[in-house]
DNA sequence: AAGCAACTGCAAATCTTTCGCAATTAGTGT
DNA sequence: ACACTAATTGCGAAAGATTTGCAGTTGCTT
């Protein structure tokens, strides 16, 4: 019954549909609105891609969850109690470094002082290439 | 006329409308292929946008031209004559930073140190907001 | 139980990028 | 200058991702 109340308190309604969707991207780490929705449609088949589309949209307005751009595609979703982290992309495997806000608090901190900028590390990702990709002569596939 | 070659040289060649889409490309700073478009289009009309999006990725392939990811939005296309930089995108005006890379190499060093991550900044931009949107109480747009 | 606004499913509309193909044309050699 | 050939172009259609209009459904309040 406790995420009964965090819908209701934002003045949202409970339905199955939206249950469901925060659901699915709590437990997806970094999810497409596709993929929240295959994760749906396994306890709800008939839910329809843009229910979930408007949804993520209602849950973000509500702070629930939050998109971030990982790279050359499209959006993905977390959830908003998963600690605040910064994306490592690799541009050659995909993989996903996840890494903690304070790691990159000097740099973020340069930034305010030489450019005013106020950084927000978690909505886009930083490109790059991992180890093993690195020492690949060459790129194994591009995602 | 010095890609003139560099176009020749891997068995390319060189056409008007490639040469437009360049010189637009070295023109508009961060520009995404509409923009190119439009831009190529005041001296030669009859242009089509897929002639645009096939040049900037022959373009790029022959490395005259980059891509980056600068926000929510599309790709955005920037001469490779232009400094290596990284971008500061802010999400309240769209207002784009450029950084020198020299300015973020403590940063990006880090990240190799603690996760064996080569980073290239100048592929997807950084976040965050302006001194001016930040001491603003709203967000004055949205782009 | 009733009423209403919020929500959903569906289909169609956008928007961006890609693709197939026939006609054109740059670069090469005669 | 002329011809040849493969690269390139324009065009229309296709594909992928996200949004929207609308009529019917449903959660929530009274
Ligand atoms: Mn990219
Ligand atoms: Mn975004
Ligand atoms: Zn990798
Ligand atoms: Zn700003």
């Amino acid at each position: 019954m406790a995420e009964k109340h965090e819908l209701r308190d934002k003045g949202l309604r409970l339905t199955p549909q939206r249950e469901l969707v925060l659901a699915a991207v709590r437990e997806l780490e970094h999810a497409t609105p596709e993929e929240v929705a295959e994760k749906v449609k396994l306890t709800h088949p008939g839910i329809n891609l843009s229910t979930v589309y408007r949804n993520l949209e209602t849950l973000e307005n509500v702070g629930l969850v939050q998109h971030s751009h990982l790279g050359h595609g499209g959006v993905r979703y977390h959830a908003s109690t998963e600690e605040i982290h910064a994306h490592l992309n690799c541009e050659s495997c995909g993989t996903i470094i996840e890494v903690p806000i304070d790691a990159t608090a000097s740099f973020t901190q340069s930034l305010l002082d030489g450019y005013g900028f106020h950084t927000d590390l978690a909505h886009l990702a930083i490109a790059g290439r991992c180890e093993s990709c690195f020492n690949m002569p060459e790129a194994p596939n591009k995602p």
